[in-house]
DNA sequence: ATGAAAGCGCTAACAT
DNA sequence: ATGTTAGCGCTTTCAT
């Protein structure tokens, strides 16, 4: 493999002068920096990251471990954004899919920790409370946090998401929703049942027995909605919906199955909107699916610009979504 | 940071007895190696991957550039796949989400080019052909091939996978198909209708004008379906077809809602087949989506074990897919 | 503006 | 079974 000394060699010129031609030191004549260029251009050199961080002491390396991230398309953005701030300001994001408690998650975590990794991300697939091992590295919490804040943590801003959508719906002239809501165990549902209970309470709606839990588990198993149990019989009662919320999109998918089933058009006899913005599914759907767009890449920055900066104050973050309006709504 | 000289003076023993007791050298003496191991412990310490690198001359480091594969839920098996070899192998895995061509496939390049990755994994979001930059690092491509095959490749069987869904649906009695497939540019598509084909002409049933091209662009965009222009049509013609086989789950979303609309209860009117077991979708949509499972986690396997081994031979491994039945069908 | 020397933490090679 | 020495490729430090 090449190396600066034979650089060197080839350039006429020392070590030390390469060294700082790639570190771009201005202290080289611009004769010698152009000749050193060159040749390394020619023979393709890259610099060895090994003795650069054994030599320095520094790393770059900022960890990313994704407890099942990929599995969702959304959450992706999650580590788009992070790699995006992590290039931008000339680290190395080492990305590591895991499952918490896993074997996967303490292999991820001595690698990085050989590594001399700067910092750790810790992401979840969604708004989730975890107990991350305490490592020798300084972490960020991304889309989950512990109990006691011991680190800066970023989250999207899910009670502000349904106060959002639930206004927006009520702008819309819509009296009687009913919002099929995931699992109380998680807290992204417990908040957004909080924000929008807030917003209809501005117009003086009572949501009571409007919200159902439409989900058992949290999102690891989505295939266990409850909506086969509670929509035809909600859309049968005395006071139909005429708006129906779901927890996430691909609950929606099912809510349009049913919908269709028991004959009613959506965006016509009644509307649907949800949380998620799944590309493409939301689009897909036929109407259209107003959904709400979680912040998923600028959280992904957020907690990378966090890790580079060496934050370490437990402070959380939390970052407004988007509605993006389709024509069930 | 703690050291190898440190642990040894902590144990009283030298430096190159520690040595061997992090590299699992039989020749130290058992009492020895409790010792060593009990302060290593103890202090949490952790050997340097880049001293270990430099000493060593070997990196242990495989590269996996993901061209968008986490975009789509089931592609990231791809990478579980991978990341489960290398893991196995004790290999380290650095992964990257890049976009071909774009500054982000250069600078994964380089990175891996600097850690003097032993080997590198290009892999694509769907089977394509593909023009990788040629390293200096060994390559493997994962779901997608070049013009002339320079490397080991890794492919889904997708002729194959086409022939058995459509010999599994004339099995059941089915005998007016319609394939609404993916781009003709892409190459899954050809492969797809070729098996689809030969499994029909095999039972004396020809398919001319039953296989149509119900995409416009390569999946980059699935929202250009034109489901919406055909099948509609298709459904009132002289001779409906009696089963519909999409080209992916994505699209078997718009055929079910399309069937809806028209009135139409899919796995009674019409059965519906595709391709990708898109989890948790396919099992979501009402009556869940029998579909063929593409052996994305195999392939993942594969191409690590090839990169692994160093293999240079550029030959093409296509690996068989699995049928999941579900009452759509 | 350039260079020489030292040394980061580890393992290979060679003693003992 | 254990220890000593050298050196991987770079950056730091200190000259010049």
């Amino acid at each position: 493999m090449t190396t600066q000394s034979h650089i060197a060699k080839l350039a006429k010129t020392s070590l030390k002068t390469v060294s700082r031609v790639i570190n771009k030191d201005p202290l080289v004549n611009a004769e010698t920096r152009a000749r050193v260029e060159k040749i390394i251009a020619e023979v393709g050199y890259q610099p060895s990251q090994a003795a650069r961080m054994m030599r320095s002491q520094t790393s770059n390396i900022i960890g990313f471990m994704a407890d099942q991230v990929a599995t969702t398309s959304s959450s992706i953005d999650l580590i788009r954004g992070a790699q995006d701030v992590a290039w931008e300001s000339g680290k190395h994001m080492m990305l590591f899919n895991i499952e918490q408690g896993k074997e996967s998650e303490r292999l991820a975590a001595s690698q990085l920790s050989g590594f001399r990794a700067e910092a750790v991300i810790h992401a979840t697939v969604y708004h989730q409370e975890v107990r991350v091992l305490t490592d020798d590295m300084p972490g960020v919490l991304l889309n989950c946090f512990e109990a006691e804040t011991r680190f800066p943590t970023v989250l999207p801003d899910d009670r502000q998401l349904a106060f959002d959508l639930m206004n927006c719906i009520l702008d819309k002239g819509y009296r009687n929703p009913l919002f099929l809501n995931l699992s109380d165990q998680i807290i992204a549902s417990r908040l957004r049942a909080e924000g929008a209970m807030a917003a209809a309470a501005a117009r003086g709606i009572d949501l009571k027995g409007r919200i159902l839990e439409a989900a058992h588990a949290p999102n690891g198993e989505p295939a266990s909605y409850r909506t086969e149990a509670i929509l035809p019989q909600a859309m049968q009662s005395a006071t139909p919906p005429d708006v129906i919320i779901c927890g996430q999109d691909l609950m929606a998918i099912s809510v349009y199955s049913i919908l269709a089933d028991l004959g009613l058009k959506v965006g016509k006899d009644v509307a649907v909107a949800s949380f998620d913005n799944l590309m493409p599914l939301a689009g897909l759907l036929l109407p259209g699916l107003t959904t709400v767009e979680l912040p998923y890449y600028e959280m992904g920055r957020a907690a990378m610009k966090l890790a580079i900066e060496g934050a370490s104050a437990p402070e959380t973050t939390r970052l407004p979504g988007r509605i993006v309006e389709r024509h069930s709504l």
